[in-house]
DNA sequence: TTGTAGGCGTTATCAT
DNA sequence: ATGATAACGCCTACAA
């Protein structure tokens, strides 16, 4: 323990009375300059560290955050958590990081455990059903990621633009079939996605989506996808996404289909890796870092709740055109005007 | 607060002692089991949970752990961070997770606020100096990764296996001239594989290995170390860890530069991302989770000091040999008994 | 086997 | 502006 000095020992060393010294810590105001910094003199000589169980004891508050994230491999969460973190520390939190594993149950354990040691819970992307949800954040200040529920904050992305954006890119390159390989069915965002389809399908006349399935959101579930995705002909895949997306071309190229001569794909998210990959992936883009530190912000503003609570809103996204998308080779019919131009490409078409 | 509920209101509901409650819940042989189940039930009932601030004020033991790593965004301290977690868990312990953002001066302040609120740390890959780490490890229970220090628990990768195996596979192809693009000058991996080079030269003869710098451990730094590569004439590239290897692989392609035909790549510590590029990242695995679970156990070890402190040993490492390698161009003569072979070409190489 | 009493280090209340 | 005192919830002697 480095901490064995107490306020006793810097009250003694300092000539005034524990509370004095209580008070110069926290309240600095309500001390004489000359004591405090006296007593600052004491605290900083005997290398004083308030004890936190001590205070927490009395004050009820911990100055931690929980964050309960399915998966720290998938560098989606590793980011966000790297967006709460940051955020966190900056206004004297330390943050409990756990990693359910994708599993519902040890998804609930971690929150029954975490929900006692601190002042605020960040639940990532949860997997759990509306009325655990509802049941555990109960008496707990909670932030929800990609999900929402009512009554309790959440930051989400837009997932209506997000699927929107991506249909209308491959809609304007000529695509009419795509499929989309979706993520896990207990993800609320999958579900939000899924329903943007139909939105969007009413701005895209003739678009045909053919859902192939809930995969698990990695490398692996990708390669499943992929020739279910195939079998369906369509001339395109939007993944739940990036590393699916991920997953998705690598087994296309392994069964020798070129991307994106023989399919357009398309990720979510735009992670690090869509840019190693050859062709790069085209993806749309999700403030990672920024939903987590928006999170964070939730929750200290429902800690000290100053101002009236915001109505939650959803944060932008962006396509990022890449090489993973193309023109199909079952293009649309080009009109005539476009026919007679004098674009070889467009001739090589007639043979 | 979810726990409003304390040990005397289920004493009350049991008709016990606040005591008996205490040792029912803990030394769970110290009470008759009658009463014991009685207390469970009534707990239960109450949905009573301990106050870790009031338990630890007593017995000054938090049951969390700290894990202070510099990057949470790198795919190697994510998966090491994971195995942290997972470990510490199944141990009943919770775990703080800091990211420093490869900064020493974060880094150390870091520490000084999770060491007052934890019962062990791991730091992983520390950057900072050994006299300041001396000096923040003193009076915590520390475990140490990939990094070495008197009287300091440390879990390693073994960085001489892991330098021998890559120059062992090149030289093997018939590189005599490997470039090595190193990590940051701070980190003590680094240095280890900057001295288990000067090991492996003595079992290769002929060979020469040019360290080109210190560059960042990501993506971006492998981009930058890419063109001095190519400008020492070597035909082979030996990276600080895959994100570089994966940097260079990009910026080789972007100039051009054929992989592995031109110039082969070799990374370290095998993360996910090695196979999605093309061609896959040759590279020596590290166990990434392992070095985290060890971490964990190494901490229990010290806190439970019940068997007698292990010498620290580095954690076996093993070559990945995947497409980014293969005989240089410019491959050392073959012996005579092998060019009068059938082999085509061979007798290519004749024109 | 169980109950009683005291204190862990801090902050809040009340008094001065 | 400062000091004395009590209390937070729990655990651990010690007593019964």
């Amino acid at each position: 323990m480095a901490g064995a000095v107490t306020v006793r020992d810097v009250a003694r060393l300092a000539s005034v009375s524990a509370s004095t010294v209580s008070r110069a810590l926290s309240a600095s105001d309500l001390v004489a300059p000359v004591t405090r910094q006296r007593i600052l003199d004491a605290a900083q000589q005997l290398g004083y560290t308030p004890n936190n169980s001590a205070r927490g004891l009395i004050t009820g508050r911990t100055n931690n955050f929980g964050l309960v994230v399915p998966d720290l491999e998938n560098p989606y969460f590793a980011s966000v958590t790297k967006g709460v973190q940051g955020r966190a520390l900056r206004e004297g939190y330390a943050v409990f990081v756990a990693d359910s594993d994708e599993d519902i149950r040890s998804e609930i354990e971690l929150v029954r455990k975490l929900a006692s040691q601190v002042d605020g819970l960040i639940l990532c992307s949860p997997r759990m059903s509306d009325e655990e949800l509802a049941d555990i954040t109960e008496g707990t200040t909670t932030v929800l990621i990609n999900r929402r529920l009512p009554d309790v904050e959440s930051i989400t992305v837009d997932d209506t633009e997000i699927v929107r954006q991506a249909l209308g890119h491959l809609y304007a390159l000529g695509h009419r079939s795509v499929a989309y390989a979706g993520g896990p069915a207990t993800s609320w965002s999958d579900g939000q996605r899924r329903h943007g389809i139909h939105t969007a399908l009413a701005d895209l006349p003739g678009l045909e989506v053919i859902e192939i399935g809930s995969f698990t959101p990695v490398f692996g579930g990708g390669q499943s996808a992929a020739d279910l995705a195939v079998a369906t002909g369509a001339s395109a895949v939007l993944a739940y996404n990036d590393l699916m997306a991920l997953g998705i071309l690598s087994r296309l190229q392994a069964r020798g289909i070129q991307v994106p001569r023989d399919m357009s794909v398309v990720g979510i998210d735009d992670v690090n890796a869509a840019t190693l990959v050859s062709p790069a992936l085209t993806t749309v883009r999700a403030p990672l870092r920024k939903v987590g530190t928006a999170a964070v912000n939730a929750l200290i503003d429902g800690i000290h709740p100053e101002n009236p609570r915001l109505e939650p809103e959803a944060l932008p996204v962006q396509l990022i055109v890449r090489s993973s998308t193309s023109v199909p080779r079952s293009a649309v019919p080009l009109t005539s005007r476009e026919e007679a131009g004098p674009n070889e490409r467009s001739s090589n078409a007639h043979h």
